[in-house]
DNA sequence: GGTTGACTGAGAGTTACTCTCAAGTTTTAA
DNA sequence: TTAAAACTTGAGAGTAACTCTCAGTCAACC
């Protein structure tokens, strides 16, 4: 069982977030002790993973909420949850998509400057430069 | 010359937005025509996409309008600018992985849902089955 | 000449945190 | 054994980055 200093930790999700989930009802298995510390089992971990997840592909709290009541319903809603997580896997492919294009424009960028660098060039793509003949750049 | 609305459609960023970016002072070259319309040029597209980019990634405005005041100031700054790009870039790198890692465990809930489905079985990962013997799960 | 449609800025509203605080426990240190 | 340090708690204020609404201006069409 751990604390939410120690979930924080282990996930790498911040205490503040932590509670503020714990509010939003992410995690509606979590028990309290004695003096009403929140404890986490293992399996409340893997409910924190799964939120986390979702949370970093975009997902709106909203949605996560009626995800997990889903789950709370019980074994009627699988199919149901199965097109959620089908869902959220195609929008995560879209997000790839677009980090590896604007990956390669970070990277053109990259190479411009460490050209202009190396050569000693004016930066003729600056809009403070327009007057100047360009050099190849976007 | 472009008019927001087609600024907005062309880069697929919300006119609010842009507006707003614009307050922002991410595009400091804007024209404007006889009835105060900002009018973009081929080059505030660039700028358009830039901020696009360091946004998409999780560069915070403030950081993205201090990138900008360097290349107003001019050539002096390529080096300065040169790193930001490249520590934009190492950021990047960081979050496909994270991305990759996200795409993982979709992955397996999705082919965790699609066994339950197609073998009528129980979801005993879920808590609400804490009772019963767990199958193969996360 | 009146309505339609695009644009403007100001400002209110929203999401998802993020931080501060006072109050309660508990562990450590003198 | 008592005082300080180290946790936790919930309430609530603050923040970033939009997002939306609205009143007002202006040009163009019927």
């Amino acid at each position: 069982m751990y604390t939410i200093k120690e979930v924080a930790e282990k996930m790498g999700v911040s205490e503040h977030t932590l509670r503020f989930w714990a509010k939003s009802g992410f995690f509606p298995f979590v028990k309290r002790n004695e003096n009403n510390i929140r404890m986490f089992s293992e399996d409340d971990l893997n409910w924190v993973k799964i939120v986390k997840c979702l949370r970093s592909v975009g997902t709106e709290n909203k949605a996560i909420k009626k995800y997990i009541d889903l789950c709370i319903v019980g074994d009627s809603t699988i199919s149901e949850r199965y097109k959620i997580i089908q869902a959220t896997k195609q929008k995560a492919l879209q997000q790839m998509e677009e980090l590896k294009k604007q990956l390669d424009l970070l990277d053109f960028k990259e190479k411009f400057y460490q050209n202009l660098i190396e050569n000693n060039l004016e930066d003729t793509w600056n809009p403070m430069n327009q007057n100047k003949v360009k050099n190849k750049a976007v």
